[in-house]
DNA sequence: CTAATACGCTAACGATCATTAGCCATATTA
DNA sequence: TAATATGGCTAATGATCGTTAGCGTATTAG
């Protein structure tokens, strides 16, 4: 990994854990084995860090639920789409870089304009589009009861979202929230499928 | 209000805009009329105020989620359910303070673990406890399809406070939103009424 | 081979931060 | 009425912040 790129990965890390205020450069610089003046000839300031955050934060969001479904073929059945849901939730959950992206994202959510964007199409429009596919597809073979889709991811995805913050939250109870969702989505099923 | 309250007022203002990191002491004390130094006559440092304002949102959800259910008594009918729960959704949208505390609170989730349990009060375990009550009691007049109150309260109170959260990060969206939450809390009913 | 670029470093800058010391006027209490 | 407490103020402190200047070395380009 590159030393622009080592750099981008420890702003991460920290804004995640003490946000963007509560993050120095020279905290940045420790994590990457440099001084913190050092760090400028690689970007223009604290801020240009920030900018490239989001940048990726935006590149992340199109290779999770972008432009088309990517969650390989349609589920067959109602275990098959809990299984492939299950996954895809635990790994969303767990994997560190979308966690820290999650949690930065949150807490600089009403810093500017453009954070608050990319906040709402990570928690809100790019799940619930994806499923809408899903479901779409769904009903299009019957598995799934007529309905309206965008509206049936809603009641899908908006209880999951809202308990993985609480996970990013409150970590210790990271088993007991995942069965809560799988709870969940077994009570999604049985009602629309 | 005594010099004491306004500054805590003043520190929320400050803290739900630009969090706490991003607030200094002498905003807080520009706000309030007086010098910086002047306000640690009142507290003993700046996280004394932070302390200060945890304690008030402990007891702000108290009041909106405590002990019992508050909503008065039990709607009759689907009709009066969506209203009621309209109303005051609209007042937990609006109001000033309940609006500042929320914003305060999502930037400073993860400083410490005692905002951690806060927030998750304030977002997840009071309101849900609040209309598991209300659900549980139209069920047992036979008003809701009998279910697991506890979970029907999860599908209906979530969407709505991601979408509360959404307007608090974009507040020129706050009309469609609202109509999206009018829209869910009517499929719900459509569903479990 | 030489010039230029890239990228590390140290030293230092001014700005801002939270906080303390200490002074003074007013209000309260003994 | 005297003593004390309250709550404002100015001045100043040390710490930390983001950032710049400028130097040296290694790599790359012409």
């Amino acid at each position: 990994m590159s030393t622009k790129e080592r750099i981008l990965d420890a702003a991460l890390t920290l804004f995640a854990e003490n946000g963007y205020d509560g993050t120095s450069v020279e905290q940045i610089a420790n994590i990457v084995g440099i001084k913190a003046p050092s760090l400028y000839k690689h970007y223009k300031g604290k801020e240009d860090i920030l900018n490239a955050l989001i940048d990726s934060a935006e590149v992340r969001y199109e290779e999770l639920f972008g432009s088309e479904n990517k969650i390989g073929k349609l589920p067959q059945n109602r275990e098959e789409f809990i299984k492939v849901t299950m996954e895809k939730l635990s790994f969303t959950m767990t994997d560190p870089v979308i966690r820290k992206t999650r949690m930065f994202l949150i807490q600089e959510q009403f810093r500017n304009e453009r954070i608050s964007e990319v906040t709402t199409r990570h928690q809100l429009d790019g799940i619930q589009r994806m499923y809408a596919n899903i479901l779409e597809g769904m009903m299009n073979e019957g598995i799934v009861a007529e309905d309206d889709p965008a509206m049936l991811a809603v009641e899908l995805t908006a209880p999951v979202v809202l308990l993985i913050a609480r996970a990013d939250r409150q970590p210790q109870y990271r088993k007991e929230i995942m069965e809560s969702i799988e709870k969940h989505i077994q009570h999604f099923c049985s009602v629309y499928m």
